[in-house]
RNA sequence: GCGGGCGUGGCGGAAUUGGCAGACGCGCUGGUUUUAGGUACCAGUUCUUCGGAGUGUGGGUUCGAGUCCCUCCGCCCGCACCA
């Protein structure tokens, strides 16, 4: 394609002009209003992809945009540099993942230059950077101290393929790995925690107030998982001292508990556990305990309660509502991790009971009466109570109320707050993250690496091997150390860190990398925090922003961000992913079409341009055959755009006319809808009325009649500062030519819309016969509606379209529309 | 199964509060320029039996519905034994 300027020498030397006299450097001591920008911490998988420069173009926009409405936007960049695709390239290659991830990092950052994304390169962090690890390690002893890092055996997620084990958030549902995809074994292991279960209440309550999609709240609300209920005592009927105790949402439901269940991981179970039944209770026991959390939950994917699994264990427990004797099963669908790990169970109200009541033929008994023409089998809705004793009559809610206040005093009832949460786990055993800063000694046990002795960098000399265990553990130079203590001989922790931790406090790092001696000075970091506008996949929806959310809080807590808010990121943005063939465009599916091509041939502003444009950047994006002309397309505008500001073709005349003033109007709303659009992140409408309005003075100037200097003087430079958060090369090199003497148009205040010239004086006003429409009339902006009903039954057209017939009614709507009704 | 979102030309998509459906672009058709192709520019492009009809289907509210309510169909996303 001709183009009429040469698309790679002018990005090239804008690039090069941004980084070089570090435009967008900014200071923390800046007194402009601030915007803290940031796209999410990137993994440096070599040069970018399409969705990288779908998230950086937005990005780019905001900072842009954010500049030129004069505020000090921190935009900085970074890398999420540690992890295992470099380890397990490293093992392939028998080589160290350090030269590696240097390399990818060097390729990505150059990538997003070239897409022409500016940074305050001077903040650059990345996570294996010994500066950064220094307190990523410093952060987790701060978090020992205060009591929020612990060490405890505790059944985890082992990924055979990854050879670590994983945080709950990283497995998915049907039990497979979220990074390997391998099938997810459960282990016994020793791994360090962070207790996030602390700020669960925190975390929920803290949702309400955030401007993110609503979908992600949703998520992070269920995952989460909040359940308020009474925890009581079932008595046991062999020795009525002691009990079963439950967990209960639904204690108004008690009078219909026919049985308990307990995990198989419960301590209660071996007492329990009668000779007689001990035999299918083992083997019960023993297929939970082996199974991995596929298989476990195999048996609901096929339908809700087709095959409940468990076994009698022998022993009778007391419902305290009746006093009746109900028998105590074991089943591997109550799971000893929630609640108490045992359950009263109540078959007509619970569907999961319900399915196994009727597989192992237990009694049913209803307590809440279903609605007419219920069918079904447990009903969960409200109703009255039946068969309940003192609750009979009474609605779900007061019932709930009632029971509660009865167990209270009756069985230790306690109301009860529980949650699907669970505590962070965060030892990996790979080498390719931040080492745990923990040392062992035989004398003093868990021992903290003093800070002055921070960072723990892993030593180069190791041989990447895929073992289940870090390269570290068997490294004998690292491994053994003195104790901080005593002196005496100590072994250092061999695992390192989950990389999410790395992700959870960048941002901070970010506000400010400045000040020696600490991680970032909070009085410093306050002055941008929180981020203003953060950007990134819904991929990220739960991990990633958990983790940062409890950070930031936990960091506030314990001293180290005092005066911080105590939420990161006050504004998300999900963007759409790419598709290629209805599958998301990703390295692992080898389906990835490269930016470079487009780089060299279009250039980066037209690509720019097409992401904006095809469609709203919360939507996915399909990779179609139609593609390649868009772009073609988006390039060809910016060509018109600068064509029509060179002067090209166009025709002057001397005094401004109604021609011209349409002309300003027509700039001056595209001012008022461009500017809307940037606020609410309609950037696709945003281009479309910025072609119109091309259009629109394009015509004009071109016609024999011509247009006033001034007016298209006003029309272009307004036009090009528009254009230029979306396109910034070459509107960046129309404005140099036109005004030499002037600073960048980056650096222009953005135009703001003459309010005479938004305000239209007459519009077109609809005459509808019918609610059809039958006639158009230009009416003053005030008519009345009686003017405006005047105006419309004496319109010629109208007046013929009617022919006499008697008019019913008229709906008069200035200056909108009148809807004569015959 | 539960929760959420979405269905508009050949295609991507516009249409703040119910008020001119199809902005803008792609593609396509015709034309001007050009040795030709490409580029550039101009005109047209929902369907139509020219009365009208039309925003997945059927109903409802309203003077008026792409927009609000109900039914069904289809697609996408999240959750899925958490008591």
């Amino acid at each position: 394609m001709a183009r009429p300027f040469d698309v790679t020498a002018v990005e090239a030397k804008w690039q090069t002009r941004w980084f070089d006299e570090g435009t967008y450097e900014v200071d923390n001591d800046d007194p402009r209003e601030r915007f803290f920008a940031l796209c999410m911490y990137p993994y440096p998988s070599g040069a970018a992809h399409m969705g990288h420069v779908r998230n950086y173009t937005f990005g780019d926009l905001v900072v842009r945009y954010q500049t030129m409405r004069g505020k000090a936007v921190l935009s900085p960049i970074g890398f999420d540099s540690f992890g295992l695709p470099a380890e397990n390239a490293a093992i392939k290659a028998g080589s160290h993942p350090r030269p590696f991830t240097d390399e990818r990092m060097k390729e990505l950052s150059s990538s997003l230059s070239r897409l022409g994304a500016v940074y305050d390169h001077r903040r650059e962090v990345f996570s294996h950077d010994p500066a950064y690890m220094k307190w990523s390690q410093a952060i987790f002893l701060a978090f020992w101290k205060a009591g929020l890092a612990y060490r405890a055996e505790a059944p985890v997620n082992w990924c055979p393929g990854c050879a670590t084990v994983l945080a709950n958030e990283q497995v998915h549902p049907d039990g497979t790995c979220d990074r390997s995809g391998d099938l997810v074994i459960r282990k016994n292991l020793e791994q360090w925690f962070f207790r996030i279960t602390d700020y669960a209440e925190e975390l929920l309550n803290d949702l309400d107030a955030l401007d993110w999609p609503e979908r992600v709240k949703t998520m992070q609300r269920n995952w989460i998982g909040r359940s308020e209920g009474v925890e009581f005592d079932l008595p046991l009927a062999f020795d009525t001292r002691r009990a079963l105790r439950v967990f209960t949402t639904r204690p108004d439901t008690g009078f219909g508990v026919t049985y308990a269940v307990i995990a198989p991981e419960h301590p209660l179970l071996e007492e329990l556990t009668t000779d007689e039944e001990r035999e299918q209770v083992n083997e019960l026991v023993t297929r939970a305990k082996s199974a991995s959390e596929l298989e476990r939950t195999a048996s609901s994917d096929a339908g809700i309660g087709l095959e409940k699994r468990g076994a009698f264990t022998g022993s009778f427990v007391i419902n305290p509502f009746t006093k009746d004797q109900v028998p105590v099963y074991v089943a591997d669908y109550v799971l000893g991790t929630y609640g108490t790990g045992a359950i009263m169970a109540v078959p007509a109200e619970d569907e999961r009971d319900f399915a196994f009541a009727t597989a192992y033929g237990l009694p049913i008994v209803r307590t809440i009466e279903p609605p007419d023409g219920f069918e079904g089998g447990a009903y969960s809705g409200d109703g009255v109570h039946i068969n309940s004793g003192f609750l009979d009559g009474l609605d779900v809610p007061t019932a709930k109320a009632k029971a509660a206040e009865y167990l209270a005093g009756h069985a230790n009832g306690v109301t009860k707050v529980n949650y699907r949460l669970r505590d962070w786990l965060v030892s990996r055993q790979r080498f390719w993250g931040c080492p745990i800063p923990i040392v062992y000694c035989d004398t003093h046990g868990i021992v903290p690496v003093p800070e002055d002795q921070l960072p723990i960098v892993a030593p180069d000399d190791v041989t990447m091997v895929k073992s289940g265990q870090s390269p570290l553990a068997t490294h004998e130079g690292f491994r053994n150390t003195t104790c901080p203590v005593c002196g005496g001989p100590a072994r250092r922790e061999a695992d390192t860190m989950d990389t999410f931790t790395d992700s959870s406090w960048y941002y901070l790092r970010f506000a400010d990398p400045f000040t020696p001696g600490v991680a970032f000075d909070p009085v410093q970091a306050a002055k941008w925090m929180p981020v203003d506008q953060y950007i990134g996949g819904i991929e990220h929806a739960i991990l990633h922003l958990l983790y940062a959310r409890f950070y930031l809080k936990a960091l506030v807590d314990i001293g180290m961000a005092p005066g911080l808010p105590r939420e990161p990121f006050r504004r998300l943005f999900t963007q759409g992913m790419i598709r290629l063939d209805g599958t998301k465009m990703s390295k692992s599916k080898g389906n990835q079409i490269a930016p470079e091509k487009y780089y060299e041939t279009v250039g980066a502003d037209s690509l720019r341009l097409f992401h904006l444009f095809a469609g709203p950047p919360a939507d996915d994006v399909d990779w179609t055959d139609q593609t390649e002309e868009i772009i073609d397309g988006c390039a060809r505008f910016l060509d018109r755009v600068y064509r029509l500001s060179d002067y090209d073709e166009v025709n002057f005349h001397e005094t401004s006319d109604d021609g011209d003033l349409e002309i300003r109007k027509a700039v001056h709303r595209a001012i008022a809808t461009v500017t809307d659009c940037f606020e609410r992140w309609g950037y696709n409408i945003a281009v479309a009325d910025l072609m119109q309005l091309f259009n629109t003075v394009s015509k004009a100037a071109r016609a024999d009649h011509g247009i006033e200097r001034a007016t298209l003087d006003e029309a272009i430079d307004t036009m090009v500062k528009l254009l230029a958060p979306m396109a910034p090369h070459v509107t960046a090199e129309i404005w140099e030519r036109r005004l030499p003497d002037e600073p960048s148009v980056h650096q222009q205040p953005w135009p703001i819309a003459d309010p005479e010239l938004v305000m239209q004086d007459t519009v077109t006003m609809v005459v509808q016969i019918n609610g059809k429409v039958r006639s158009r009339i230009e009416i003053a902006l005030n008519t009345s509606e009686a003017e405006a009903e005047a105006l419309a039954l004496s319109d010629r057209t109208i007046v013929e379209a009617l022919g006499g017939a008697s008019v019913k009614r008229v709906v008069a709507r200035p200056p909108r529309l009148v809807n004569i009704i015959v």
